[in-house]
DNA sequence: TCAGGTGGTTAGGTTAGACTAACTCCCGCC
DNA sequence: GGCGGGAGTTAGTCTAACCTAACCACCTGA
């Protein structure tokens, strides 16, 4: 009775589906239906349709107007997804000539198309590195996912000496704004003051001062600096 | 009246028709209902319905009972995919440690999913190059493509000096006995016997001396070697 | 406590692509 | 010159996705 045999190949649908409900449902819980429709930009009827078809497939667990988590079956297939996304962003950053803030289309599309080999090929190639351009952590092959404990900047204290380690969006143009003011992954800052009523916050880098706004500073993951 | 605005985006579907209708009838002349449901294992009731929408979309010209053709822009279609699927089959093969006998369905799967932006990335990391690693010429961005006069091994008469230029198989398992037996696009070979009813070709090769049996003979296409 | 409203689901329809079964066209052979 | 067989097409069905419209469950607030 084993599922692990005979297993049809998921479509890019199913595929999609899995990876969006595994970040809507990372921070523990379900993962409701009109989150769901909304990453994916279809209507909510869909989701409950293919939200059907997936947990038959025993890749979902669905309870009803609750929402929706992942399977270990699913979960595993979620996070091949993510490692393939990711090392493909590496790959084409740093051989092809791509920059961090319009890789994510490519790799969007490649994804579902690559092989197991090809990617542990582009890994290898790369010395099987651990970040993806922005910082995202890369599953192993294994499927095993680092868990760092990160922190928004938006809510670090004033006074806190931090390493910046992940940025949390994938639009281009908030991505091009980071990275020409220096706010990359890797960088060392410290917060010398926040205005009040979700006010800017403002940094020291070593390469100068910069005001964050709260929209962007809620982007910047950070973690304690071990200096 | 401009229709090349709004065109919407192929389908994978309908680019492997397009690729297939370009290989058949590239020779002149028609592609027929079976020989395309033939290359496509799919039942020829399925290509008269792709047929009749690739008709209305104006990338083939189809006549009832007789076969099927490309358009200006079906051909131009047709060619783009065979760009991709060969600067792939290069990029695989130089770069990230694939035979030239397993790279045919990475190349495949892939061709639907690359952006014209990463091909053209990949072309220029390997120096624009004219020709896969089986020997087939490599169309232009612009969409032309090199008409060599091949002739095959098979029909070449004995004393012929020659070049093998392009190996007309994908076959995993042909590729690999030709590899062994050193019969690689580039090398210079001497017809020095035939033996008669569609018997073997015996060559002369730097590396010594091979017999080819027929139907691996019609699938080496070599030139008059120029010393 | 029950009345809305929001969000979820069901019902029913569309499209692309495939299939089988059944029919028709064409050509070659007698 | 007609007939038979193979190739091509038409008709009808299926599945995975999507959609809109309509219906229902749950929770919150009066």
């Amino acid at each position: 009775m084993n599922a692990l045999l005979h297993e049809p190949p998921l479509t890019r649908s199913v595929e999609d589906y899995l990876k969006v409900i595994y970040h809507l449902s990372s921070q523990g819980g379900f993962a409701a239906t009109s989150e769901i429709a909304g990453s994916l930009d279809v209507a909510p009827p869909s989701v409950s349709g293919m939200v059907k078809r997936l947990s038959e497939a025993g890749l979902i667990e669905h309870v009803p107007y609750r929402g929706v988590q992942l399977t270990t079956q699913g979960r595993r297939a979620a996070l091949k997804m993510i490692r393939r996304h990711r090392v493909l962003e590496v790959y084409l950053t740093q051989q092809l000539g791509y920059d961090w803030d319009d890789v994510h289309d490519e790799a969007e599309r490649l994804e579902h198309a690559v092989s197991d080999q090809l990617i542990e090929r582009m890994a290898g190639a790369l010395g099987d590195p651990r970040y993806d351009p922005h910082g995202a952590p890369i599953p192993t092959a294994a499927g095993e996912i680092e868990e760092a404990d990160l922190t928004a900047l938006a809510d670090a204290p004033v006074g806190a000496e931090l390493e910046l380690r992940q940025v949390g969006t994938e639009d281009p143009a908030r991505l091009r704004y980071l990275a020409e003011q220096g706010l990359l992954p890797g960088v060392a800052l410290t917060i010398t003051e926040r205005q009040p009523f979700n006010g800017p916050t403002t940094v020291r880098l070593a390469a100068g001062v910069r005001i964050v706004g709260q929209e962007l500073a809620q982007l910047l993951w950070c973690r304690a600096r071990t200096p």
